[in-house]
DNA sequence: ATCAAGTCTGAAACTTGTTCTAGATTAGCG
DNA sequence: CGCTAATCTAGAACAAGTTTCAGACTTGAT
């Protein structure tokens, strides 16, 4: 029975059991250090002694520091979907909806500040060569909200609010993260976005 | 009684003649370099050579690579506002107008994207050691977009809409950057998120 | 079991941001 | 002018991301 996990990368050669073993570790190792100390601290000779793999190996694995961070929010991502997914926010609107889902998300981070730091800033600090893996997280979290709407064929439309959506959640993450923005303002501006989701689903229109 | 030579807010000590023209000659190459070959191309050795100035000099006044790249971006800055001013804006309703000024700031950008590059995964990647820079940075913007508006006395409401559309502008940015967005999807982003402006005044205001 | 190809390890080397030091220069002041 | 503190310079040194390499280990196919 092949191991699909059909988690990733399109067509990826099969890893072996080690192999896998391995890339865990090293997430475990990174998320563990990210957490205790953010970005900074997230040295690649400490994540490859922490994960008990040479220094070549890691970079084997993730090719740079930067894609090390997103794979670990790519794995973190996961995580919070399938919580969300069990708890469904309450609220009568999309809009209410999706905003709620996003601050949940938020608190979940605000648990982790440290860990929250260093894959945001990984990510937008990203260049072109971690464009997949950057795709990748963007187009889950699209999934995430689009969830959060309940909607099964999104219009053009409304898939632009969501990119905006998307938008103002990284930059506003930033903002927080660096000490610009408090939790409130966060928490405002989400919620100012969210309207454009009702201003795109025309009402009664069926 | 070390010196501060931070560039703007408050109030920094004098600089004499021979330092301004110090602090000149650095923004320029650095400006330059990041022209050439974006935020890499920016290297500390490279800008200290070029600006003939010592290593250490270069560090005294701006106190990390980050530093140096947010301060050329508020540089930038205000040409660009100058050159807005002179050409306002000519759309109907303010949402038309803003994302009309912010069009026309990203076909600037578009002319040197590698400075655009430098600049934008500066500020982002900027930690909480160059927060008061970077808030300039974002106050600046803001007056611009008010300019674009054309308010005297923003309502909270709207203050939240030019929020989050400056948290689009940079995400939205970001993502052309590094190659997942188009020039188009840029601007249907941004033609999006300008329609909050229309939510939060409605009709005529006075 | 054996061989070839691919993978992992440990260690050193290289790159670039950042810090430090000792001595030269400059600025302000009496 | 002559002094003192601040600033500037050249260059070494340090830190962390990344690359490289020779040799040991695994894996898969025969």
């Amino acid at each position: 029975m092949p191991a699909e996990v059909s988690s990733a990368s399109p067509a990826s050669p099969p890893l072996t059991e080690r192999q896998e073993a391995r890339r865990r570790r090293i997430l475990h190792a990174s998320a563990q250090l990210a957490s205790r100390g953010g970005f900074d601290a997230v040295q690649m000779r400490e994540v490859a002694e922490s994960s008990q793999v040479a220094l070549g190996t890691l970079y084997r694995y993730f090719p740079s520091k930067v894609h090390l961070l997103v794979a670990t929010m790519q794995d973190q991502l996961e995580h919070m979907h399938g919580t969300l997914r069990k708890k469904p926010p309450q609220g009568e609107s999309a809009a209410e909806r999706v905003a709620e889902t996003l601050m949940r998300a938020f608190r979940a981070l605000q648990r982790e500040p440290h860990l929250a730091d260093a894959m945001v800033r990984a990510l937008t600090f990203a260049d072109r060569s971690v464009s997949p893996e950057v795709d990748q997280v963007s187009r889950q979290t699209t999934v995430i909200i689009l969830d959060a709407m309940g909607l099964e064929n999104p219009t053009p439309e409304q898939l632009s609010a969501v990119r905006v959506i998307e938008h103002t959640w990284h930059s506003a993450l930033i903002t927080w993260l660096s000490g610009r923005a408090s939790i409130a303002q966060v928490k405002i501006d989400i919620e100012t976005v969210c309207r454009l989701i009702d201003l795109t689903s025309p009402e009664t229109h069926e």
